[in-house]
DNA sequence: GCTTTAAAAAGTAACAT
DNA sequence: ATGTTACTTTCGAAAGC
């Protein structure tokens, strides 16, 4: 019948509607983050793979684009934190972590949780750190996680107060709160979480 | 010397459960007559009731059903629950004489008294199995489907568990888990 | 799904001193 | 720089939006 049929591209429009609309939404924080295509391309496939699961029921299509964006950062290896991933996105940041949780356990993403290490070299750049403290950051990063030091720490947290002590170590000093603006962290954090490492490497200066 | 079995660690820090006086109530009157009842229906449908020995809150509702929460043991959400019904029948609210109390959920804590490697736990105990997001929360959060509970545990080797229904419920979660950790050669090493 | 209640774990944050 | 308070997570019931 006519109006069976209308529907049905109503149905169809909406859909195709709010599809362009996630997707032009994931482009646009993409580009507002400085991520690679490759990101936006995951991020896509994602949201398309929530829409076929019909995870998108009960929740809001930008909290889930803006998720997908979240987990394809990490599937990359180049994480943004939540707060950084919050500042793009109209969504707010407990809504998104929540989002992302129930995307990547319904789409079993199996993602691994966030290695510091993938912080340092956006944070030592906007820092303009030299390769020296990259690699020292990266040192005591490893050392101390292998101790079971990381173990409910936020990588972002752990990876600043190591570049922190990298940067002193190395000669090119940082103070906790320019690396704590960068990380977007608190210096209480940097310093909670440097002391720890110091004393776990073994070192006194 | 120190290394005593984790069950021995193991304190219920909070009983919910929930109950019923079969009687349908006027709330607004028992706001006025109960002191120290918090009730405001725009918020919340239920009236709130503390008791302090023991310590614990009611969420009294018009239907007559009553949710007890914050005790610290099964006997405690009794007496509080006995508080709760001499309070009504103080306001010659006819009440059961022993309404069938349900535990609905027990929360424990415990300690594994060895520190964890969360990330490798995660990795263990199979990713799909669990979720670690430490940006969010500190805790590993781990499933059981027998008995059916959720263990929160923390790098300090210290644990929550939660959506049990009997106290042995937790030792038997406490068990699995130490158990399974062992296996994967996870408690310290 | 939300609202309210209580409680623990450990990390982080906001605001005060 | 430290201290306090508060919020994050898990669970369940209740009645109603």
């Amino acid at each position: 019948r006519l109006r069976k049929w209308q529907e049905r591209i109503r149905t169809k429009d909406a859909g195709e509607r709010n599809l362009q609309f996630a997707l032009s939404e994931i482009d646009r924080m993409a580009s507002a983050l400085g991520v690679p295509r490759s990101v936006r391309e995951v991020a896509s496939v994602i949201y398309r793979r929530s829409l076929a699961d019909d995870l998108i029921r009960g929740r809001s299509i930008e909290g889930v684009a803006t998720s997908a964006l979240y987990a394809a950062c990490r599937k990359e290896g180049i994480p943004r934190s939540l707060e950084e991933i919050s500042e793009v996105s109209r969504v707010e940041r407990k809504e998104i972590g929540r989002t992302y949780r129930y995307v990547s356990q319904e789409l079993a993403l199996e993602m691994r949780p966030v290695d510091p290490k993938k912080y340092v070299p956006r944070f030592c750049s906007e820092l303009t750190l030299s390769e020296e403290v990259q690699a020292k950051a990266n040192d005591i990063i490893e050392t101390t996680a292998d101790e079971g030091l990381l173990s409910g720490k936020s990588p972002t947290g752990y990876a600043a107060a190591a570049i922190y002590a990298a940067s002193l170590l190395c000669n090119e000093k940082k103070t906790q709160r320019e690396v704590a603006d960068v990380a977007q962290v608190t210096e209480v954090t940097i310093r909670n979480r440097y002391q720890e490492q110091i004393e776990a490497m073994g070192i006194h200066s | 010397m120190s290394a005593q079995d984790p069950k021995e660690t193991i304190n219920i820090e909070n009983v919910v459960a929930s109950t019923g006086i079969g009687q349908e109530l006027d709330l607004q009157s028992v706001a006025m007559d109960l002191e120290g009842a918090d009730y405001d229906p725009e918020q919340f449908p239920g009236l709130v009731y503390r008791t302090q020995e023991p310590k614990s809150a009611a969420l009294i509702f018009r239907s007559g059903k009553i949710v007890c929460t914050g005790a610290k043991s099964t006997a405690d959400v009794h007496e509080s629950l006995e508080i709760v019904f001499d309070k009504l029948r103080d306001l010659e609210i006819r009440v059961e004489e022993d309404p069938e109390i349900v535990v609905q959920n027990i929360v424990t804590s415990a300690d594994l008294q060895k520190t964890l490697n969360l990330n490798a736990i995660a990795i263990g105990l199979g990713l799909e199995n669990i979720e670690y997001e430490p940006e969010q929360f500190p805790g590993l959060v781990y499933r059981l489907d027998d008995p059916e509970v959720v263990a929160l545990l923390f790098g300090s080797g210290k644990l929550v568990i939660t959506g049990g229904k009997e106290p042995a419920d937790a030792e038997h979660a406490v068990d699995k888990i130490t158990d399974r950790l062992d296996e994967l050669g996870l408690l310290d090493g």
